[in-house]
DNA sequence: GCATTATCCTACTAAATTAATAGGGTAAGT
DNA sequence: ACTTACCCTATTAATTTAGTAGGATAATGC
């Protein structure tokens, strides 16, 4: 299941994407126009500028901005930062790698090749849509 | 992420598809195999059982056994009974279907459309995959 | 330079979910 | 009868998720 904190940052992130300048938008507005709670949105967009996605600045007028144009931010990057990995078990992450306790031979393991087909399956639709795509519907 | 549950059924189900009769297999001998913790297994067996997926036999010489060849039993059923929805929110799960507290208008979620597509994506690699396959692997 | 605005940042708490355990009950076979 | 092995409910421990609190810091404008 998809967390509310990557629900949450995708819906801001479109939110901004849709603006007609990228100029800065305060978090309250955010929250207001997309029914999330404050706080939370506040550390949701904190990690979204700590990796690189958005901008902010400080004081009146201040607020985050998107730091690219959304044709240029890929989902799979979006997810990655919000949601982790994208595979649905640690053994077959490109990005976040982990041996299994319990499997002896990861190539033998029934779980490992069906997750693998699932998570080439994922990552097509995350690779061939960005921020524009999701801004545009 | 996918649940333990779910990776242990599915380990012991292959277990049980790769048996040469489809004799009653004891609870303890799948848990050793396979290093799952006994009194976890049993309860997923369990509720495999109360699906429709597994018989039984108590006593000696009994155990678990799939109630059909693995060749019938799609990965749909097997994963919508150990994880439930297969889609990673309930707006768009076709099964498990819950509308989002948050959300005015569905059509225009960006997160409900990317997630649509993930889905029937996911759904291909499950509807066009039986135990029969991970047996075979 | 001071008040206001709005992000920055750490820490904490509450709720929910997941993973596992305990322990006795029930049915089948010998 | 006795043993084997599933049946079933309840409980607990651990982890993750979601949300909250509260002050620090920086920019703007009068």
């Amino acid at each position: 299941m998809l967390s509310k904190k990557t629900k949450y940052g995708i819906k801001a992130l479109t939110f901004l994407g849709r603006q007609k300048e990228n100029t800065p938008v305060a978090i309250a507005s955010i929250s207001k126009s997309e029914n999330i709670s404050l706080k939370f949105l506040e550390s949701i967009l904190l990690t979204l500028r700590k990796n690189g996605i958005l901008g902010s600045k400080k004081g009146k007028g201040g607020g985050y901005y998107l730091l690219k144009s959304p044709s240029e931010i890929p989902m799979t990057a979006i997810m990655r930062i919000l949601e982790g990995p994208i595979s649905m078990v640690p053994c077959v992450s490109l990005n976040f790698y982990e041996k299994c306790d319990d499997c002896p031979d990861e190539n033998a393991c029934a779980v490992h090749n069906l997750m693998m087909q699932v998570r080439d399956n994922t990552l097509d639709v995350f690779r061939n849509t960005s921020l524009a795509d999701l801004c545009n519907c």
